[in-house]
DNA sequence: AAGGGGGACAACCGCATCGCA
DNA sequence: TTGCGATGCGGTTGTCCCCCT
């Protein structure tokens, strides 16, 4: 085999392959023996890529029988995508690439690999990695990981989950699913970019039992400038990556609003509830309504090109500060703290949870008065201090961070100004997060660096 | 110096989906 | 339409290394 590889793979240069075994795992070419696991030595990967160079990637379970690796077809394909494919980026994420990650993960929660497709030479295994690990300094910490103006994006995600739920729930409600199945083209998307702000949609209905007061705070928390210009998975996903039929719910329901209004949606011609971005939160008409607002303002809009997500994310333009380069700012965990945000951490989908979670006890908090010390706000308050600081804007989207899906509406829901440490300021409202670099998105990038 | 905890990374596992016969 | 193999994805676990006490 005259392959030189380069693996930056720590555990496979570790391994010492000296041995004639290794190359195959120890295994005949025949396959009868069972197949290895563990970790893969620099001539396994030799013969995979060399099999990968003369046949081509797929077919993955021919690898065993025609190469005589003793991998199975998952491993060596994880092997060759995660670690042997060429294009592979090695190294650290960059800042921008971090902050990529973060922005995606608010749009499209646990998606790995849709989160890989855009991060070019990044893979889902990558991108996890990195999410888990961040996601664990920040439960530790008891801290929200979004940073405030991507908490908007992340209320926007459990939104649709939350309608792909409902969807489901309702299969056999034929008012119901069969209008938000459907799949939306990538190309019904393009031809839907607009000129105007991502979001939100300046009109939109809200639910009065649902989880969107998320949204309204998250809002008022941003103002409503998107901290980029969105970016387009749909028309940049690697064509290798296929989009799970599951995942149509997330388009349905999104292009549902615009396409029609499945779902009860208001259009955003039909405007029973003007939104502005400038009016206090208390001042926003809800009316009734089960229909999700997520569609309006999310993908469908979010789903133009990604020609400009460089440009808007790259560091010039990039109101937000390297997350290595305020990494010193957070020298401790708020007591008391982890061991709550703990419990109900966020595992899996994660931040979703924590939002739960972190709703659950600010509900609870502000039920019981203000007189508890463990509540997020104050939590926020003491680790920040002054709860009037302009950091107070990071509190609010805290909250909307932490907002409840447990059906507790709008109006159960102290105002973001009666909360604790949360003072929504109209002109921070009023300015776009994404052309300054406000306190709260320095303090949020401290956060994640920690 | 030793031990423990946490971070980073790699790999496996189970399930979902797709494509094809 | 159905069954089955291939593939992809997300969650989880295991391992190693580094740092701190």
């Amino acid at each position: 085999m005259s392959i030189t590889i380069e693996t930056n793979d720590m555990m496979t240069s570790k391994v010492d392959v000296d041995s004639p075994d290794e190359a195959t795992g120890g295994v005949n070419a025949g396959g009868s023996e069972p197949l290895k696991k563990g970790p893969w030595t620099s001539a396994e990967d030799a013969i995979l890529m060399d099999y990968v160079m003369k046949h081509g990637e797929g077919n993955w379970n021919a690898v065993q029988k025609q190469s005589g690796l003793a991998r199975c077809g998952k491993s060596c394909r994880l092997r060759w995508a995660n670690h042997l494919r060429p294009d592979l980026k090695k190294g650290a994420f960059t800042p921008e690439e971090e902050r990529q990650i973060v922005e995606l993960h608010a749009k499209m929660g646990n998606k790995w690999a849709r989160m890989a497709a855009e991060l070019p030479g990044r893979t889902d295994n990558e991108i996890k990695n990195y999410w888990n690990t961040r996601i664990k300094r920040h439960q530790r910490a008891g801290l929200p990981v979004y940073p405030p103006d991507i908490c908007f994006l992340a209320s926007q995600n459990k939104q649709n989950e939350e309608l792909s739920a409902f969807s489901s729930a309702d299969a056999q409600n034929p008012d119901v699913s069969g209008t938000n199945n459907f799949d939306i083209p990538a190309v019904e998307f393009k031809n839907l970019e607009l000129n105007r702000p991502l979001y939100p949609p300046p009109l939109f209905e809200i639910p009065s039992n649902s989880l969107l007061d998320i949204t309204v705070s998250s809002f008022l928390a941003q103002g409503h400038s998107p901290p980029y210009n969105s970016t387009s998975f749909l028309s940049t996903m690697h064509p290798s990556k296929r989009i799970r039929g599951s995942e149509s719910v997330f388009f349905g329901s999104n292009g549902g609003s615009l396409l029609g209004q499945p779902l009860g949606f208001s259009s955003y011609n039909n405007h029973n509830v003007t939104y502005d971005d400038h009016r206090p939160f208390s001042s926003i008409v809800i009316p009734g309504s089960h229909a999700p607002l997520n569609g309006n303002s999310s993908s469908s809009e979010e789903l133009p090109s990604l020609q400009n997500q460089t440009a808007n994310w790259g560091p010039p333009s990039s109101p937000f500060p390297s997350l290595e380069s305020v990494d010193t700012l957070i020298q401790s965990p708020p007591a008391g703290h982890s061991e709550s945000g703990s419990d109900l951490s966020p595992r899996n989908s994660g931040l979703l949870d924590a939002m739960l979670y972190g709703s659950q006890t600010m509900k609870a908090s502000t039920h019981n008065s203000h007189q508890e010390n463990e509540t997020f706000g104050d939590a926020v308050d003491n680790y920040y201090g002054d709860p009037l600081s302009p950091l107070s804007h990071f509190t609010a989207s805290a909250f909307s961070e932490y907002a409840p899906i447990d059906g507790s509406s709008l109006h159960e829901f102290p105002s973001l100004a009666t909360m604790p440490g949360c003072k929504v300021k109209q002109e921070n409202v009023a300015t776009s997060s994404g052309q300054a670099c406000g306190r709260d998105s320095c303090a949020w990038d401290a956060m994640s660096a920690m």
